[in-house]
DNA sequence: ACAATTTGCAATATTTATCTTACATTTAGC
DNA sequence: GCTAAATGTAAGATAAATATTGCAAATTGT
């Protein structure tokens, strides 16, 4: 399950991966897993990566139990 | 920084540490240390027990930058 | 098509979240 | 005050998140 909103949060803000992971601290591969959807990372990472690009928890990394299928 | 929400959402469930950590499959000490900020948990986590607690990542683990001081 | 940039990915190493066990302290009922 | 339940906490072990390095594949601009 890929990180769609992640990805699209962070061509928003015309970044690239290297770039987000700079000023979050972590290296690009981290990002790059985080938005294949391979890590399950640490709140503190999602709170800086949400700071960085202007958006919320629930904005990037929540999911309704109800989605729409 | 204690998470006040996490202790306060999860006596509104009328549940105690040990109750919470089994429904979220971790030891009750996990638990304790999440709320009182010692531990810097998981995203699934985190998912986890928003979800026994029927609130959301906002309402447990998010803080404004602008937190009226 | 070519070159440069971006992204995916794999193996090994390191750090850190979590477990296990056990005991101390606090809180709530009686 | 006593007792039981709930919570705080600590040391060592384990599992998992993240780093490091390096290269391959995909994307983009020319």
């Amino acid at each position: 399950m890929k990180n769609k909103k992640l990805k699209m949060a962070r061509l928003e803000n015309d970044m690239n991966q290297a770039q987000l992971a700079e000023r979050v601290d972590v290296t690009r591969q981290t990002i790059s897993l985080i938005e294949s959807g391979r890590y399950n990372p640490t709140l503190n990472l999602c709170i800086s990566i949400c700071r960085v690009l202007g958006k919320t928890l629930d904005d990037l990394f929540w999911e309704e139990d109800n989605e729409e299928s």
